[in-house]
RNA sequence: GCCGGUGUGGCGAAAUGGCAGACGCACAGGACUUAAAAUCCUGGGACCUUAAAACGUCGUGCGGGUUCGAGUCCCGCCACCGGCACCA
């Protein structure tokens, strides 16, 4: 670290500021109806007080941080790259009179703090409270504007309670395609065989009346059981028992989201596939909404795109096939129904349903089968055709995990299942293969294979010797049109009824798809990538659900609600947080907890880490409200925002449907399928219900570029180049490292830390300081200083010292000259436009340029330094406050803060040069650059450029063919 | 392989199709100082010429194009970063 002498006594003025905000609570935001202080800098700047409705309240602003997860190892320097953005902008609309919705808070549940109580028996509350005060007392001492009142963590009961109350509402509701939006669960209607009504009017119901009560209550019960496991099938949160990620060394399992690579996307352990009965959230119901709203929203195009390629959506068609001598049929999913008549074979997946039961496959091998196919996938010998629950078996553990069976290297194989299909556009009898290539989970896991125009059927066709026949002629006739899987245009594709010969793709794909609907032999169909998520985790430190299991009369397992009015489920207190050794959950430890005297056994699973983060910024809204998980009024006013529509509109071209929300969300990237995602997808299902406002949560979404190390390098331990802020907060105080952050380069882009631009910021903002106070007051207060080195504690001291700097005397209340005026209001111009355009690092080269020119001056002016702090004031807030203040105890006329100053206005009239300077081409080059009155005419500006002594050279002997004249810009003569 | 982004001095970066490199870092020279630090002033893309400069030539990843004029627009490549990846 530098050693360089202090710029300026900010270690004094930051606490000095920090403690005057949150003494007169100047960040908070008021609510509707909410009664606002008569003193409030906010009421005063508004002319508000008591309680004031919405309509009377000024516009809102909702500008949003990623909660941080309170680590640990504490606060990073990526941390304030965006909170910092975050924080100017909310200044910069404080002062330009809207409603600042600015709140900060702890995303606190999570696997550190359990894996902690593991090891040393510490209850994760501990820790996570410890690391929350940490996180606190660094991000103060930054200096933030938050809304400390609205301070919330996921793991508070009152936060939980209400998370839990949204979970209800999803295991509550259905998702109605006929509407297509979520619904309680009491609009579900039954199918007719589980229908009461219809029921009673059947003549079973005859049948049944004549049953001895025994028996009719028995099946009653069963009729009961039927319309329970339906409508639980329908749930937004259900059960399930399916394969899914187990971690072994987390100890829980993951959703598709979590994992990355085969590895978890924490810790980077190996997961492995294992079913697992888990509850489930239907986020699948909402692939097509959360798709194609996508387009009302302003985000990243990367970060939409991210979205788009999770969801998957891709158009297509099933088709049916018939498997031979069986009465099974074989549905697939394709995209290129087209090519229908080119399919010479079949693959299922290895965990497809027909397989599983080992019966619907009974055939031998017929004795005419080439010996390549029967070729034993884990001998890679010639064999007897095993079973084929054994084959998929053997393939599935050839695999060994799905990281190895999704390498792209990674030799595709398979068996011949001894079965054959019709292919039902030529009759044609084609052999069904099982092999790994093909997924379960995807489609209908089974595929037609085209090998003439997929890459991979093209492959595998070639290493079995399996036919391949050609439907589609590439438009390029150079191009080979084997393994061709473009458009084109179809061919050999005709049977008695139907012809796609000579059809383009498109074309081709529509009529052999409406051709396969009218013969009911398939249809169009839309699949995504997208998979229902995964809501179950086997850990402590979670939300508990609020669930619990009951049996039947005949002994099945149920689960059921619990009220509303149950909630919060607490977790029970233990005193060993590992899973028990049959691996139940840690809460299964707790009998006394899970089982309750009516019988029934609560749900010892716990909700994942996301839940908590998928509705906080709804919470912020009215974070200590009772009654509700938001007031109605209050989520109105915040989310609604139809004043801005407008705006918006034009900022993102003509859209149908824009959605509000949250104005402003700035977070990293690593959110971009997880939270994000699942946020949008709850928000969703609140907006179906009635809840919220708005369907969409997050209207402007950026996303903060990542901070390296110095070496360029991504900041890590091992690499020891990471930059603690504590360090830097010591060494150049807050204003300085919030400037630094910001003048690093744009905010969205990747960029190396510098420890000596840090430097560079502070040097700036000790000229700015200069500008503003008396040198000689200064050299006293740091002999004064000297004696008193315990002034950082001491906050009277800190005044009396502060006191003794006296303001510069060059500083009067005179007027401006013309040239002061055009530096200031060109400053307030570039910074307020930079600003609106989230351009940091530009605004403060601006405030630079600025300060360096006012260096010079003689007098300055009283107003225009004034104005300049309130430039600056969103940047280095202390610093601004603390001159500011020192503006104020000398000329009085201004308010002693000016969080809540009116945001400078330019005039462009000032700005105006009553000279300008003109480059001057010739045939497109420079040659020189003349001085003209600003109204010169395109004549002046000829005549001026032909004169110049400079450009006369070029122009001898040579006739001018054209001139180009730009007004204002430039000249250009062209000659030959 | 597919999708998205980015390529500009020694470094971080600026530039509504109109003087490329604002602002800052690092560096060099000077002032102040017994000296240093801090501060203030000055300089700076490369090449050529030169005592120094002017003039000149070249220059925004590479190759083309549009235009009076291209870092900016179009076409074709290359490299790096991020995401997805046997998704039929």
């Amino acid at each position: 670290m530098s050693s360089s002498r202090r710029q300026y006594p900010f270690y004094l003025i930051e606490p000095k500021w920090q403690k005057f905000w949150d003494d007169s609570q100047s960040f908070r935001a008021f609510n509707p109806n909410e009664e606002i202080p008569v003193n409030h800098p906010f009421a005063q700047r508004h002319k508000l007080s008591g309680k004031v409705a919405a309509t009377q309240l000024p516009r809102k602003f909702y500008i949003l941080d990623m909660f941080p997860y309170p680590s640990g190892a504490g606060l990073h320097v990526g941390h304030p790259e965006g909170y910092t953005a975050t924080d100017i902008l909310a200044r910069y609309k404080r002062a330009q009179g809207f409603n600042v919705l600015h709140p900060m808070g702890w995303d606190s549940f999570g696997l550190p703090a359990e894996q902690y109580a593991v090891k040393t028996g510490q209850h994760p509350r501990i820790t996570t409270e410890q690391n929350i005060a940490n996180f606190t007392r660094q991000i103060k001492s930054l200096g933030f504007s938050y809304d400390w009142s609205r301070e919330l963590a996921t793991t508070d009961t009152d936060y939980f309670k209400w998370t839990q109350w949204i979970f209800l509402k999803l295991y509550n509701s259905w998702f109605n395609p006929k509407t297509n939006k979520a619904e309680p669960i009491s609009t579900l209607e039954f199918p007719k065989e589980l229908d009461m009504e219809s029921i009673a009017k059947s003549p079973k119901a005859l049948e049944l009346a004549k049953l001895e009560k025994k028996d009719f209550d028995a099946e009653a019960q069963k009729l009961w059981n039927k319309r329970r496991e339906y409508r639980d099938s329908k749930r937004l949160a259900y059960v399930t028992e399916a394969p899914v990620w187990w971690c072994e060394q987390l100890g829980t399992v993951l959703a598709n989201e979590e994992v990355v690579d085969g590895k978890s996307e924490v810790g980077g352990f190996p997961v492995v596939r294992k079913p697992m009965r888990q509850w489930m959230l239907r986020i699948t119901a909402y692939a097509e909404k959360l798709l194609t709203d996508l387009d009302t929203i302003d985000w990243s195009d990367s970060l939409k795109e991210m979205q788009r390629n999770w969801i998957g959506r891709s158009e297509g068609a099933e088709v049916k096939f018939q498997i031979l001598n069986s009465e099974s049929q074989i549905t697939v999913f394709t995209t290129r129904p087209d090519t229908l008549f080119g399919a010479t074979y079949m693959v299922i997946a290895p965990e497809h349903p027909l397989v599983k039961t080992g019966k619907i496959f009974p055939f031998d091998w017929p004795s005419e089968t080439p010996d390549k196919w029967k070729i034993d996938p884990i001998s890679n010998k010639l064999g007897e055709r095993p079973s084929m629950v054994s084959i998929s078996y053997q393939l599935l553990a050839l695999a060994k995990s799905d990281l190895e069976r999704t390498e792209l290297a990674k030799e595709k194989n398979g068996v011949f299942t001894g079965a054959f299909a019709i292919n039902p556009v030529n009759g044609e009898k084609i052999p069904i293969w099982i092999a790994d290539y093909v997924l379960a989970s995807y489609g209908t896991g089974a595929i037609m294979a085209v090998p003439a125009h997929d890459e991979r059927d093209f492959e595998f066709a070639k290493k079995f010797n399996l036919p391949i026949v050609q439907v589609v002629q590439p438009n390029d006739p150079k191009i080979n049109w084997q393994g061709f899987t473009d458009n084109g245009t179809a061919i050999n594709s005709s049977n008695a009824e139907i012809s796609l010969n000579g059809l383009p793709t498109a074309e081709a794909k529509k009529k052999i798809t409406d051709w396969l609907e009218e013969k009911n032999l398939g249809k169009k169909t839309i699949n995504y990538k997208l998979r229902d998520w995964l809501f179950s985790r086997q850990r402590y430190w979670g939300e508990p659900f609020p669930i619990v299991w009951k049996k039947d009369a005949a002994g099945n397992l149920y689960h059921e609600a619990l009220s509303e009015n149950s909630l919060p489920v607490l977790p029970p207190d233990l005193t060993d947080y590992k899973p028990t050794a049959t691996g139940e959950p840690p809460l299964a430890r707790a009998k006394d907890w899970v089982n309750l005297p009516d019988g029934s056994q609560r749900e010892t699973n716990t909700m994942p880490q996301w839940a908590g983060s998928c509705w906080y910024y709804l919470r912020y809204l009215d974070s200590k409200n009772g009654n509700a998980f938001v007031g109605k009024d209050t989520e109105n006013y915040w989310m609604d925002g139809v004043a801005e529509i407008l705006n918006r509109q034009s900022a993102i071209g003509n859209r149908q449907s824009i959605a509000p929300g949250v104005d402003l969300y700035v977070g990293g990237t690593e959110h971009a399928v997880l939270h994000l995602l699942y946020a949008r997808f709850w928000h969703k299902v609140l907006f179906d219900l009635g809840y919220v406002s708005t369907p969409e949560p997050f209207f402007k979404l950026v996303n903060q570029g990542l901070i390296l190390g110095e070496d360029g390098q991504k900041m890590s331990k091992s690499r020891g180049n990471v930059v603690n802020p504590d360090d830097i907060l010591q060494e150049f105080g807050a204003d300085a490292f919030r400037l630094y952050e910001m003048f690093m380069g744009p905010l969205e882009m990747v960029k190396p830390w510098n420890t000596q631009g840090v430097e560079g910021v502070y040097r700036f903002l000790g000229r700015v300081w200069r500008l503003f106070v008396d040198e000689k007051s200064e050299t006293a207060y740091e002999q004064a200083e000297t004696l008193h080195t315990e002034a950082a504690e001491d906050t009277e001291k800190q005044k009396e010292l502060l006191d003794l700097i006296l303001l510069n005397g060059e500083i009067t209340d005179i007027a401006a000259t013309p040239a002061q005026l055009k530096t200031l209001h060109a400053c307030i111009k570039k910074v307020t436009e930079d600003l609106d355009a989230l351009r940091f690092n530009t605004a403060i080269s601006a405030m630079m340029v600025f300060v360096n020119e006012a260096n010079t001056w003689q007098t300055k002016p009283l107003a225009v330094m004034k104005t300049f702090l309130q430039l600056l004031a969103p940047f280095a807030p202390h610093l601004a406050e603390e001159l500011w203040a020192k503006l104020h105890s000398t000329f009085g006329q201004i308010a002693p803060s000016l969080t809540y100053a009116a945001w400078p206005k330019f005039d462009p009239a000032l700005l105006v040069e009553s000279e300008i300077e003109i480059p001057v081409q010739v045939n497109g080059k420079l040659r020189d650059v003349i001085k003209v009155s600003a109204t010169a005419t395109q004549a002046d500006l000829e005549t001026a450029a032909k004169n110049s002594e400079k450009v006369k050279p070029f122009l001898e002997g040579k006739t001018i063919k054209k001139i180009i004249i730009v007004p204002k810009k430039m000249v250009n003569l062209i000659v030959g």
